[in-house]
DNA sequence: TCCTTGACTCAGA
DNA sequence: CTCTGAGCCAAGG
């Protein structure tokens, strides 16, 4: 199985995560990978470390962020919907086509095309 | 108390 | 382009 770790204080991490996906524009889509490198390493947890399971914290936040946040537009660094118990992958696909974001013949969506960078978004 | 279960990414072949 | 392996914690039943 994958490996798992978790950031020294789970709920205030979750919060940053929650920050950046609310920010995500309708109809653009944005990878775990890159609201990690918006957010900066916990205390304690060196930048290696935090490159290796950022992501996944991330992943965790999701699974448990608030309703109202536009969770849809968080998919993997292949540009697809990560796979995971119930509804979530079906549903998530769901809004994003009805957000106009396209999905090609492999499930996968074109992030050159799709992808927003939360760093090179000015906020306050 | 032991065992199961978790929204990932990148380098190398 | 596809597939593998490595990274190695914590809460709940």
């Amino acid at each position: 199985m994958t490996p798992f770790v978790s950031p020294p204080d789970p709920p205030a991490y979750h919060a940053r995560v929650w920050e950046v996906v609310a920010r995500i524009p309708e109809g653009r889509v944005c990878t775990y990978g890159a609201i990690a490198a918006a957010i900066p390493a916990p205390p304690g947890v060196d930048d290696s470390t935090y490159r290796a399971f950022g992501p996944r914290w991330v992943g965790s936040a999701l699974a448990r962020c608030p309703e109202d946040l536009p969770w849809h537009r968080v998919v993997n660094a292949q540009g697809g919907i990560s796979p995971r118990r119930g509804e979530g992958p079906i549903r998530q696909r769901e809004r994003l086509q009805a957000e106009g974001v396209l999905f090609d013949e492999r499930d996968r969506i074109d992030l050159s095309r799709f992808e927003w960078d939360p760093g090179k978004e000015a906020h306050a």
